[in-house]
DNA sequence: CCTATTTGTCTATTGATATAGACAACCATA
DNA sequence: TATGGTTGTCTATATCAATAGACAAATAGG
């Protein structure tokens, strides 16, 4: 849609490499280049920058799995289109990706029982002292980690929360076991920053990587607070998609 | 919400200085520096690097407003929190921000009359060959630049918007001399990249910033879709509320 | 089987980042 | 006015990022 200036920025604190892996990545997403990538040193010439430059970038996008190398053939592009995750009343992660992946699936990394802080008492309508279920998860399609949550529940009300989650990998499978047939998303807060060390250790992202946060409540039937979350994706795999 | 490892990571091809800069920041707006910032030297301790660098972070936060230095006393936070931007069927730039701005204004940049593409195309229902107006926008509160904007409107309907637009600093009043009393949006897709040059340059951002993105499109009570726009928002100072 | 095209590897050099230490300048306050 | 805490400036050195050029290795096509 915009038409992209060609020049890179020197000593911005960027290094020229990892501006031309964004470049590259992001005109990937936008379905620049249909299957291999132009040579490197059109790619250099393109960038007003020398060949080695690109190799860093390319080799970076390799390490990625964005693309794949040949030598005397080219470089092939390995993954594609960003995934639409759909952001509303009815937002479920099982839900969320009909059709666009195959397999799917939740892991749990980490629970444990804390005392609510203060951000937490208020988004879960608690009183001073509440105890809550800290759940670190992640979420998988296809293999390939899209996105990393840190959900707190009530903990007078979900104690064991977290075995129900390890076997079904599914928080509203988990929410049913505690008796709420369902759940609607009462407010929903996105913003984006560069993710964090644990963040691309676990979304196996490469240093500087982008993750848009969602922060958000779910709420029961009955219109009482059952889940508080934040969820990073990863910028460059995911994009939201509000109805 | 989540507990920062501390450390830094070196050769990510981002440089340590922009690193410790952007977590600074991102503190800030998180509130955690109440008013002042702990001396270099601590803050060089607590990222594990030396205290010429943690200056370099600050010299870079000073230069974009965040922060301001004096010798002798300390360094102290200017700008403190985010705004936080609505998105829902009823989203408007004007009624957005209320009550978190005082001064709020829309500046035509750039228009052009030009043949839809395909996307354009799509977006808005058009006929293959049609033609749109496309114009460029940036919005401000208070004087500080808040985002920027690319949009399209059907050029047979609103033949010279940019007129309007420039007079008035809103779509909303633009489209109301079009008869269009009242619009809704039909659909919003969110993403979040690293700025493009001009971009970095209109919304007064240090290289390497984030922008969230939306891409939208607007609709009149008839459901006739009257335009559609890729907004670039500023991730340090603006997060989306969706509701 | 040759040739052009492309990625892979090596060496050398320059410029930007980061570290280290020392000291000046300024401020608040005891 | 003396002292401790803070930011500002300078010099020197080491490491990383980027440029430059040359050639090897693999592939595709005549």
């Amino acid at each position: 849609m915009t038409r992209e200036a060609a020049r890179v920025q020197r000593r911005s604190g960027i290094a020229l490499w990892r501006q031309i892996a964004d470049r590259i990545r992001l005109a990937i997403g936008a379905g620049e280049f249909s299957e291999r990538l132009p040579p490197e040193v059109d790619l250099a010439e393109r960038f007003g920058v020398n060949r080695h430059t690109v190799r860093s970038a390319i080799s970076a996008l390799v390490q990625e799995g964005v693309l794949r190398a040949e030598q005397g053939r080219g470089t092939f592009i390995e993954r594609k289109r960003k995934l639409a995750y759909p952001i509303g009343a009815r937002t479920r992660f099982s839900e969320g990706l009909q059709g666009q992946t195959r397999d799917r699936r939740g892991i749990l990394l980490a629970h444990e029982v804390v005392e609510a802080d203060q951000t937490t008492i208020e988004a879960l309508g608690l009183s001073e002292g509440a105890t809550v279920v800290r759940l670190e998860t992640l979420s998988e399609a296809d293999g390939r980690p899209i996105s990393r949550a840190t959900s707190f529940f009530p903990a007078h009300r979900f104690g064991n929360i977290e075995g129900h989650y390890a076997e079904t990998g599914s928080i509203t499978s988990a929410l049913k076991a505690y008796g709420v047939p369902d759940y609607f998303r009462r407010s929903t807060v996105i913003s984006a920053r560069h993710a964090s060390d644990a963040d691309l250790a676990d979304l196996k992202l490469s240093p500087g990587a982008i993750v848009l946060v969602t922060v958000y409540v779910n709420v029961d039937p009955d219109g009482k607070p059952v889940q508080f979350s934040e969820t990073r994706f990863a910028a460059d795999v995911v994009e939201l998609s509000v109805s």
